[in-house]
DNA sequence: TATATAGTTGTAATAATTATAAACTTGAAA
DNA sequence: TTTCAAGTTTATAATTATTACAACTATATA
């Protein structure tokens, strides 16, 4: 899947858009991830940014996140069990991890089910679609034998 | 969606083809979510099940519930931020959450992407999919207007 | 400059889950 | 029947992600 390449007026510009005022802190956070695309969690951007910005609370990052989310600029990934990854919100897109590596591929899926707007008479706002198994990668190191 | 009626020698013979040991804990962890079928909490089977084990522990019904995904008889569901569910592990099996009541729906939902078994190299293994929108009943009661 | 508003920070609180070790059960062997 | 070992359950403590909160800072406007 190939991503856009956003500068770092793009950013600003996305914050702006919603309504968000552009901090340094909101910007390097969004910029994060966009320049990144690895589903992190708050821990890794946080970890990323503090030497950038090192009066950076993490309290920051949980409040940005979710004002981004909010805003539909984000999505949550609930892929993995203790911890929420974020990822840009690019729709329809779904999510491959790898039960090895732990690593998260984004693909596009064009699907007609992800054009029902309802199901049993439930209005339908959202898909989330994961998939897990083993990435091409680790196939290749262990040839996908031995229970892997 | 129908469900079987599942019968507590059916629940005693699920647990030894899987090599575990019906122990009485375990039986009526696995009955609660069968006979229930409401994607339970870790609390919500602990508190359900603690009248007739008075000595139960919130530790065995980890333990077992772990136990029981290992074995594919139950699935984890990552559909709430903060919390694991359990459901049966009936597949294919698609989750619908309102975000009014908070209630999870279950369906079938046979789709050809669900047939596919790998995607650009990744093998897959598993398919999780969540909806996300506003229930039937939510729908009534609110008319789906003002924000719904 | 003064002041109000919004944004950030650090600490403490909450809550789900896991780790650990002791106590208990069970069933087979002596 | 007694003994013993393996497996199971229990209670407590530890861990960790997230949220609540109150103080502090920066910003924009009058």
């Amino acid at each position: 899947m190939k991503y856009k390449n956003y500068t770092i007026s793009d950013i600003k510009e996305m914050l702006t858009q919603q309504g968000i005022k552009p901090s340094i802190q909101r910007m390097k956070i969004l910029e994060y991830i966009v320049k990144n695309r690895n589903h992190p969690t708050v821990d890794m951007i946080y970890n990323a940014i503090k030497f950038e910005i090192p009066t950076l609370s993490k309290t920051t990052v949980y409040n940005t996140l979710k004002e981004l989310v909010k805003k539909g600029i984000l999505i949550e990934l609930l892929i993995d069990e203790n911890v929420i990854r974020y990822d840009m919100n690019i729709s329809p897109h779904v999510h491959f991890k790898c039960k090895i590596c732990g690593k998260i591929y984004d693909y596009d899926m064009n699907c007609e089910i992800f054009e029902k707007k309802e199901i049993d008479g439930n209005r339908i706002e959202k898909y989330n679609v994961y998939l897990f198994g083993i990435c091409k990668e680790c196939l290749k190191k262990g040839d996908g034998r031995h229970g892997n």
